[in-house]
DNA sequence: CTTCTGACA
DNA sequence: TGTCAGGA
């Protein structure tokens, strides 16, 4: 890996930089954090510092937010990411069993799939527009 | 002056 | 989500 991942997980901006940088209010940038998506740093004096990976992380979010999805949705595609993560990570330690890597059909099938799942939680009004996952 | 938490007229 | 309070 990059050793530079020391400098993009590096706490230095305050929420007030970050606001500018994303376009985010505190409040959803606070709100974000509530979740679980994202955990700045603190100061001594309980003030958030934003890393690079985490102003990165509230622009993704954004861009999903801007397209309709909600926080369960955000999450719940976080989710899947995780599980690919562990998921290589644990054929990496296999190599012996030469597993077949998931495929982004399978991938999105699977993303698809929870999302419809968890339709409901969308913006109130409860459509049944996915065709974004598409 | 900026940021923090909690709360909702 | 916005916004206000009350404190750091």
């Amino acid at each position: 890996m990059g050793g530079s991942e020391i400098r993009r997980n590096m706490p230095l901006f305050t929420i007030g930089i970050v606001m500018k940088l994303t376009d985010l209010s505190a409040r959803q940038i606070r709100y974000y954090e509530e979740h679980g998506l994202i955990s700045p740093a603190r100061t001594e004096g309980n003030k958030r510092l934003f890393s690079l990976n985490d102003i990165d992380k509230l622009l993704e979010i954004k861009d999903l937010i801007d397209q309709g999805v909600n926080l369960a949705g955000i999450k719940q595609i976080y989710s899947v990411k995780q599980q690919q993560a562990a998921m290589k990570a644990n054929e990496d330690k296999q190599a012996k069993k030469a597993l077949s890597e998931p495929s982004d059909a399978e991938l999105r099938r699977l993303l698809r799939k929870e999302i419809l799942r968890a339709g409901r939680f969308h913006r109130n009004g409860g459509h049944g527009d996915n065709s974004r996952f598409h």
